[in-house]
DNA sequence: TAGACTTGTTCAATTTTTTAACAATCTTTT
DNA sequence: AAAAGATTGTTAAAAAATTGAACAAGTCTA
């Protein structure tokens, strides 16, 4: 369970509920019941109607859920409704696909900055955002107060910097390094991606 | 619990183990208490115990656990040791750097194909693979047989190359994609990685 | 040989997750 | 406007997963 009281499995399941509704939305479907969902997202209707129940009452008897209004509803609660401001650190090869790639604007982030250590990648724009030199990060951060940054940079680099922007007030990572970001800086959060355990994961899996 | 009889929840916590083992290796570290291990990974000595038990007796009383030796089941458990074929689907932005980024050998599986729609891409190496038409996938399947597919191509080209792939022998899926891989495939097995969802539910802890 | 250590293993406790059930209430139909 | 049908919000129970404490047995070290 969480400091909101709400378990993790309910929020982790927040952001494909928000996908599907999408796809209804697209679709042209308007509503939706919790049974027809369930079958669609391989779920029972009894966990969607606990899930959705966690943080309102958004269906009515007899009816189901409006799917334009359900959306908005989650969008407000994972906070898409209000961006928060992000940088990016390490405009490697993953970084600049991530860059391109995702559509932060869309997930409740804006991506306000980029940095990398290299000179030659300095003044690059990416998706109009500027490359700037790691040495600037302390200045543009009190500046701008990002509120959370992306970690593209090898395992090595990573202690430093997270360090720092922790200092800096940096409150969320999305990391992709290999480095287990500390636990203990209260109210800091951390969603980490790493690919290589999830290969690594499928291999078990394969082999077994 | 798995069809195994080992619980998710270890089996993702296995390349931590061999994450950190590597680099005790580095420190020049030879031997380590399951006590000592767990200071370390902020876990408790137990359940380290617990979780190497699943798999063997890979420690001495009164010694503690031989790193190397250890590694080296883990391994074995993760399957490294047996690299498996794998290609990737989709050379785009993400595509491109996933192939640039991961070292596939050091995680299991052995990079043998690439392919994309884009004429323009057809030819081109990556880390000495090459880019491949997209037409030519069940040729090069029914010849080479891959076990896995990494899968960084839209949502919309998904669920047609998912099900081609899966009648030509592909038993596993890292997934990029926002597509749900229908999980009716017996012994199919999917690593999904949504970048969206990550940023999503990070948004939503910083919201609340 | 004795004392210190540490594992493998068991068991119980706790927490989390899932499922089933149903009264309340809305929608639709006639 | 009433009856029939549908579906939610909510509760409570069941099932599953996870964790932590404990200790006998075995190994190391001196």
């Amino acid at each position: 369970m969480n400091p909101t009281g709400i378990s993790n499995s309910v929020i982790k399941r927040l952001p494909r509920y928000y996908r599907f509704l999408g796809e209804l939305k697209k679709e042209g479907m308007t509503r939706i019941s919790s049974r027809e969902l369930s079958e669609r997202m391989q779920l029972t209707a009894s966990q969607i109607r606990q899930d959705l129940n966690c943080f309102g009452e958004f269906g009515q008897q007899g009816y189901g859920y409006n799917i334009e209004l359900l959306q908005g509803e989650i969008a407000r609660i994972l906070g898409l409704d209000k961006p928060q401001n992000a940088i990016l650190i390490g405009v490697g090869n993953l970084g600049k696909a991530i860059a391109h790639y995702i559509n932060f604007e869309s997930k409740g982030f804006h991506l306000i900055g980029m940095f990398d250590a290299k000179e030659s990648l300095v003044g690059q724009m990416v998706r109009n955002v500027p490359i700037r030199h790691i040495s600037t990060l302390d200045e543009f951060c009190r500046e701008n107060m990002p509120r959370a940054a992306i970690l593209c940079i090898p395992k090595e680099a990573s202690k430093e910097i997270c360090d720092q922007l922790i200092k800096l007030g940096v409150k969320g990572f999305l990391n992709f390094s290999h480095y287990d970001i500390a636990l203990d800086h209260p109210g800091v959060e951390v969603e980490n991606i790493h690919f290589g355990d999830s290969l690594m994961t499928l291999s078990y899996k394969l082999s077994n």
